[in-house]
RNA sequence: GCGAGCGUGGCGGAAUUGGUAGACGCGCUAGACUUAGGAUCUAGUGGGUAACCCCCGUGAGGGUUCGAGUCCCUCCGCUCGCACCA
């Protein structure tokens, strides 16, 4: 017996990638239907980690089957490669982030191109880039001409220390930020927003749009747009000229109102405090000033507040009520005060208790009492009781009829809020897109002229990058000084950066053609191309990310580049990739890898020999579990780690990387090959089988295994997108085939009937395994390269059976199996039960007092006696 | 607290419309081949049981149904998101 060729992922991979590269095999055509699959760009770190791997696998598998499903399909990449992450590393090893950034993703190109996914790499896109960058530009002046970008002052976090403005993710606990410093703050600072706040009714509406995307996001997406329809209502401050103006959504309950707060930060706290509580009022308003606002707004958190004295008219009642001051209001929701109803609000009624203020009940459930004194609040609808004409209504009649009279009475309305912000995106950064504003004394801030753009961000060598003392281009007059367009007096250049949620918000579109220099990209080409049919990537982007993404499309929607409402139809979100992980109590995670195999009483503390606490958590680099993608992918091949990834889990579900389970998935790979390897040559030139006739038993069978199988993987993949079970049915042909002895070389099985299933098998592997599939397709004989081969179509008379198994059951308890033809009559389904030998004995000495007959799948005999 | 989701063998997971629970893989057991095997091949593998009969079994309890992992009710546990949203 010849030596066989063994199955040796590293040359085989990279000799069709190779082929792949020389071919262009993965640009669009422009000869089919358009097909859009994108997957969220990453952030060019230098190394792909298994999140992306297991993100742009299941993104490359859409792309490669609806290829093979006749359509042009487009799948491009980019590098999200502004911001923080790029910006602090240049800080810690000096190296320019213009240079570094072209090298991770030199390396993070070459590690994709190792895994197999098939890119149009012509259309790749780095955010960093002017030629990116300064369409952000472009579209930040056309945001300002429809009043959708406006100047605002907002509440940051600040360290005195750095003498900088700090993002959240910098700010430790007990106000210490990442560099170590105490004493982070708040503070005021102008910054630019944009106004996604007045598309909140479209975002909120479209939503109903956007059927295909997995229903939690969808609800994240709703609950953070957060359309609130209540009241407002005016309470004059007695003895001053100052009225609070609350929000409410049960302005029913305003006759149980015994109280109103104020945010600390409510403009108004210091003005109408009395002199007497200045001290106190001006003392609290400072604490909470230091206070991380999530922190103080905690579920748990203690209430806490301090009177200002103060006295409000309920303007409904005419009562006088106290004004406080207290931490769970905030001063950027709603109007920044709340009236207080401790009957019937849970935290009001917390605070009251905790401030022994008066509780009221006025809302009764329908046709009963309250027992009091309340142990909590009664927070649901009723009937209106103590609350004057309103008295007798239903909770929402009255809101109704209540806000009608405020807007009568000049003393309130019905009015919309929504938990929506704008969204402020200036950066006091260097590594972002310059605002192309420039500050003129005569004339204002004057957006720069679109003939000037890009404002290019000035060499890293001349930036002092410190991370500290505020905007590093600010330092910077060669950057800042300049002319005003208007009246070419000098004037100062803006000096702060954009989000990088703007880069992301619509690279989408630049893929149309990312190196377009007349347009930021040809709205024609969006007409065929967009929305995108399918985007993949993590649930974490649920709000922000793809809120941002879907009001930018609006926007550029409203300014006529593109033609639809949304910009994705279909959005998978997979799941994480976690791993077991070790860690001490005292020293923290453990070196996984150093402990995975090791029985449980062996898995000890290396510093402390305590045991070690287990736990499956993500894969990151702090807790030492992760896998490096390319370790497996040189000791397996990337086809075993692709299947890996998309057999252990659904996308959707988060997936537990186990190393024993990916020797699994090798040996699969392992037998498909020897399979191939065993026959390959003698059957490449073997005629296909054109039918199901005249076939021997042997091939007969393989025929309607190898066509189930494939009736099978092309629902899974197209309609399921369940990856496992189309591996898994994949898997049990190739056990199909091995009982068969199709493994070796003497079986039975003919030669065209072998081609056939080789060929089959390498285009369902395709999407899956793309390496192994051409070795095969090309080895047995397919024409052309299998990525671009029709997907097959099954033969119907191969899948047909002609009989099928019965389940017999008898009071619904599995009895017995027995063999009918196919769609067999209900009586014959019905004797073939009964003559089974075990159902006859159940059946003895009883009652038959129903049969039911599902055809070609059971039986159910229910007796008595 | 609010919102969303999930509980199935030793493990990851299947079960598509209410119709044979545990596909497929890992692990494990036995055998074959072998100087050897953490390779390969063959067989087995939810629990109870001598058993292919039978009984039990999808977090717990109840219900609907000829039939429930799947539908309904109550409860328990876990995970994720969050800005106490007035």
């Amino acid at each position: 017996m010849a030596e066989l060729p063994i199955y040796e992922p590293k040359s085989l991979e990279s000799r069709w990638q190779h082929a792949w590269n020389e071919t262009r095999a993965f640009a669009t055509t422009g000869k089919a239907q358009p097909f859009y699959v994108l997957e969220m760009f990453p952030y060019p770190s230098g190394d792909l980690h298994m999140g992306h791997v297991r993100n742009y696998t299941i993104g490359d598998v859409f792309a490669r089957y609806m290829r093979m499903q006749g359509l042009d399909v487009l799948h491009p990449m980019g590098w999200d490669a502004l911001g923080l992450p790029a910006e602090n590393q240049a800080i810690r090893e000096k190296i320019a982030p213009q240079v570094r950034t072209p090298k991770n993703i030199a390396q993070m190109r070459e590690q994709m191109r190792r895994l197999g996914l098939g890119y149009d790499w012509s259309r790749e896109l780095g955010t960093y880039l002017p030629e990116y960058y300064r369409w952000n530009q472009w579209f930040f002046l056309q945001f300002l001409k429809r009043g959708l970008v406006y100047r605002r002052e907002t509440q940051v976090n600040w360290c005195p220390g750095c003498n900088t403005v700090l993002a959240n993710e910098q700010v430790r606990d007990n106000n210490v930020c990442w560099r170590g410093h105490t004493g982070v703050t708040t503070r005021k600072v102008p910054e630019w927003a944009f106004r996604i706040t007045a598309y909140a009714e479209q975002l909120l509406k479209d939503l109903d749009q956007l059927g295909a995307w997995p229903e939690r996001i969808v609800t994240q997406q709703r609950n953070w747009i957060g359309k609130s329809v209540g009241t407002r209502v005016q309470f004059p401050v007695l003895g001053t000229n100052h009225t609070v103006e609350v929000f409410t959504t049960r302005v029913d309950t305003i006759y149980g109102c015994t109280y109103v707060v104020l945010a600390p930060e409510h403009a108004m706290a210091l003005a109408i405090t009395t002199p007497e509580q200045q001290a106190s009022v001006r003392a609290f308003i400072e604490t909470m000033r230091g206070q991380d606002k999530i922190e103080r707004t905690a579920e748990g958190a203690p209430k806490v507040g301090v009177f200002t004295g103060a006295k409000a008219k309920n303007p409904y009642t005419g009562e006088e009520v106290p004004v406080w001051l207290a931490n769970f209001v905030l001063a950027d929701y709603g109007t920044g005060a709340v009236m207080s109803v401790p009957a019937h609000d849970q935290r009001d009624f917390e605070f009251a208790t905790a401030y022994q203020l008066p509780i009221k009940p006025v809302i009764y459930p329908l046709g009963k009492d309250l027992s009091l004194p309340l142990k909590a609040a009664f927070t649901d609808d009723g009937e209106l009781k103590n609350s004057g004409v309103f008295s007798g209504l239903a909770s929402p009649v009255a809101r109704e009829k209540m806000a009608h009279a405020a807007k009568e009475k000049g003393f309130g309305d019905a009015a919309v809020t929504w938990h929506l912000r704008d969204w402020g995106f200036s950066r006091q950064r260097y590594w972002g897109t310059p605002i192309p504003i420039i500050y003129c004394e005569e004339h204002g801030a004057v957006p720069v002229p679109e003939s000037q753009l890009p404002v290019v961000l000035p060499d890293f060598e001349s930036v002092e990058l410190t991370g500290q003392g505020g905007a590093p281009l600010a330092k910077l007059p060669a950057f800042y000084e300049t002319n005003c367009p208007i009246c070419g007096k000098q004037a100062r250049r803006e000096t702060e950066t954009m989000d990088t949620f703007v880069d992301s918000a619509w690279y989408y579109a630049r893929f149309l053609g990312p190196h377009d220099t007349t347009q930021a990209f040809d709205p024609a080409l969006a007409k065929s191309w967009l929305p995108v049919d399918i985007y993949v990537g993590g649930p974490e982007h649920a709000v922000m990310h793809l809120l941002y993404f879907r009001f930018w499309h609006k926007v550029m929607r409203d300014l006529g580049l593109v033609h639809n409402d949304e910009p994705v139809k279909r959005l998978i979100t997979q799941g994480m990739v976690n791993a077991i992980a070790f860690r001490c109590p005292t020293h923290g995670y453990a070196k996984a890898a150093q402990f995975r195999d090791k029985k449980p009483e062996e898995r000890l503390c290396p510093e402390c020999h305590a045991p070690l606490e287990v736990a499956i958590v993500k894969m990151s680099k702090s807790k030492y579990n992760g896998i490096d993608p390319m370790e497996l992918i040189e000791k397996h091949g990337a086809d075993t780690a692709r299947l890996y990834t998309l057999f252990a889990a659904p996308p959707e579900k988060d997936l537990e990387w186990n190393p024993e389970g990916v020797d699994g998935l090798f040996r699969f790979a392992v037998r498909v090959h020897r399979v191939f390897a065993v026959h390959q040559a003698r059957v490449r030139e073997a005629p296909l089988p054109t039918s199901q006739h005249g076939l021997s038993p042997a091939d007969a069978e393989i025929r309607s295994v190898l066509h189930r199988t494939l009736l099978k993987v092309t629902d899974e993949v197209g309609v399921r997108n369940h990856f496992n079970t189309a591996i898994a049915a994949m898997m049990e042909l190739l056990n199909a085939l091995y009982e068969q002895r199709l493994h070796e070389e003497s079986c039975s099985v003919s030669p065209g009937v072998i081609r056939e299933a080789l060929l089959t098998f390498a285009q369902m592997l395709a999407p899956f395994a793309p390496h192994l599939a051409e070795e095969i397709w090309a080895g047995v004989g397919g024409q052309g390269l299998v990525c671009h081969s029709l997907w097959p179509k099954p033969d119907l008379d191969a899948v047909a059976r002609k009989s099928v198994m019965l389940a017999v059951q008898v009071n619904g308890k599995l009895r017995g199996q027995v063999e009918v033809p196919i769609d067999a009559s209900q009586a014959t389904a019905l004797a073939a039960a009964k003559a089974d030998e075990n159902v006859a004995r159940h059946l003895e000495g009883k009652t038959i007092k129903k049969e039911v007959v599902v055809p070609n799948r059971l039986v159910n005999f229910v007796v008595a006696g």
